[in-house]
DNA sequence: AGAGTACCGGTG
DNA sequence: ACCGGTACTC
């Protein structure tokens, strides 16, 4: 049955093993999309019909609301507007401006199954894992966004991260749109009987720009809001953007400067970016490398924290000095496992790392069996006591990392492969041009400097860090 | 320099 | 206790 566009959507072909919404949109990569089922579950569990979507997603953007639904081999997508409807072709112009910004943020013109092939030939626990967990791969954040979602990341979790951030926006931020939620299908024919006229809409917040997190009581309020001490941490992150980079007073729709100068840090190296990163507070080498391989391009970047410490230990042969469970991330044992791995996964190792830390999350230890399927219920987010399924116990005979002075990072991309093949019914978008930015070639200079060093040097000292060629 | 500790909630 | 870390102190 040739699945139908649900109304008010357009529709984008694209295998779900390309991307897998329901596995990216909840992984700790975004905190703001919310997701809503279409399908009342049914008492069985099983048979899931992949060809209908089972969810429905939603992500607010600075002037309108992006929905999107995932069949097995196609992306639908519609976009709500405070002033609309909109006139017909004033309605086609902006939804081509979300298949632009879909493409950019999805990252569309790099060839996942593509990767996940490279993956597997270099990596045989990868290539266990590969099945199960398709369509697994990096977004391309708002930098400021993802800078203060992460901030907000230190010591805590997924769950409340995302009330942190959603209590962030709803607070500083004036409500964009109000849109009930979608209704849901029943499966019986006798629909239930849902009070029509009471269902709320929900209202969507646009993420508040720096300028407005910069005012000095904000601290205490994002406390009361329940963030701790990474309350002060925004705040005076905020503050040290805006000053540095102050606005202009006219400047009212557009990204403001602040904004516009983190962005720019994409086209700089991947030392240089992370040195400018790591002097905000609340900013340590964590939380700068998911910035750097989230929003800035840097696809070699592999965060390391404890979860992705266990990996490498338990699946890697990582065997430090200082080992053992409570081994304190030191930023020699942070620079130990971020070889190691970058040794098996390459140019694209961050993008590898995210899927092998995805598939750790024990939300997701029960995802679907290939082909990949959405998520049952959003679970709670817990990493799994046997990570990767059963008989994962191969020990790697794992060849010696490079030595940092001849491992590459940062090389322009490898793999280009268009997925998107085009022409479909009027409905259907075609083949659009590839207006799609492409990152900017940053080949590295800088091939010596180590993690153990870079995290040495303080922030606030940064003027003396110079980035050596 | 490198190790140790406090920190804000939440979870097990 | 443990935690998807960081700032600060010694």
């Amino acid at each position: 049955m040739a699945s139908a566009i649900p109304v008010g959507f357009r529709a984008l072909p694209l295998p779900i093993i390309q991307l897998s919404l329901a596995a990216v949109l909840k992984c700790g990569q975004s905190f703001r999309w919310s997701a809503f089922p279409l399908i009342l579950a049914d008492h069985s569990g099983t048979n899931i019909d992949h060809s209908v979507p089972t969810h429905e997603y939603r992500f607010c953007l600075r002037d309108r609301l992006v929905c999107l639904r995932q069949s097995s081999d196609t992306l639908f997508y519609r976009s709500i507007f405070p002033d609309s409807p909109l006139p017909p072709l004033e309605e086609v112009k902006r939804e081509g401006e979300t298949l632009i910004w879909l493409k950019d943020y999805f990252q569309l013109d790099v060839d996942l199954v593509k990767l996940y092939d490279e993956w597997s030939t270099k990596d045989p626990v990868f290539a266990r894992l590969r099945s199960r967990f398709a369509g697994i791969r990096m977004l391309r954040q708002d930098p400021w966004e993802n800078l203060v979602s992460f901030i907000c990341s230190s010591n805590n979790n997924i769950a409340r991260i995302t009330k942190m951030v959603n209590a962030l926006c709803k607070h500083y931020s004036p409500p964009l749109v109000s849109v009930p939620p979608p209704s849901v299908q029943t499966r019986l024919p006798s629909p239930v009987l849902d009070d029509e006229g009471d269902v709320q809409a929900d209202a969507y917040h646009p993420f508040p720009p720096p300028s407005r997190l910069a005012q000095p009581d904000v601290a205490s309020t994002l406390r009361s809001l329940g963030f701790g001490y990474r309350a002060e941490f925004i705040q005076k992150t905020a503050k040290m953007l805006v000053e540095a980079r102050p606005s202009s007073p006219s400047t009212s729709e557009s990204l403001e400067p602040s904004e516009k100068w983190l962005t720019t840090l994409r086209t700089t190296s991947t030392e240089e970016a992370r040195q400018e990163l790591l002097k905000f507070i609340g900013v340590g080498p964590k939380v700068a490398d998911c910035v750097l391989l989230m929003s800035l391009d840097k696809r070699e970047v592999i965060p390391v924290d404890t979860h992705v410490h266990q990996i490498a230990m338990k699946h890697y042969g990582l065997r430090s000095a200082a080992g053992g469970k409570k081994a304190n991330m030191t930023p020699k044992l942070y620079e130990e496992v971020n070889q190691r791995l970058f040794a098996i996964w390459g140019d694209y190792a961050g993008w590898a790392h995210t899927v092998l830390f995805t598939a750790d999350l024990k939300s997701f230890s029960s995802y679907g069996l290939p082909p990949p399927s959405p998520v049952p219920t959003p679970t709670k987010e817990r990493r799994s006591a046997d990570t990767f399924g059963p008989a994962l116990t191969a020990t790697l005979a794992l060849t010696a990392s490079p030595s940092p002075s001849t491992r590459k990072r940062g090389r322009p991309p490898a793999s280009r492969t268009p997925l998107l093949s085009g022409d479909q019914n009027p409905v259907i978008d075609t083949q659009l041009p590839n207006v799609l930015q492409t990152f900017a070639d940053h080949t590295e200079s800088s091939e010596g400097a180590s993690l153990a060093d870079r995290v040495k040097k303080r922030r606030r000292v940064a003027k003396t860090v110079i980035v050596r060629a």
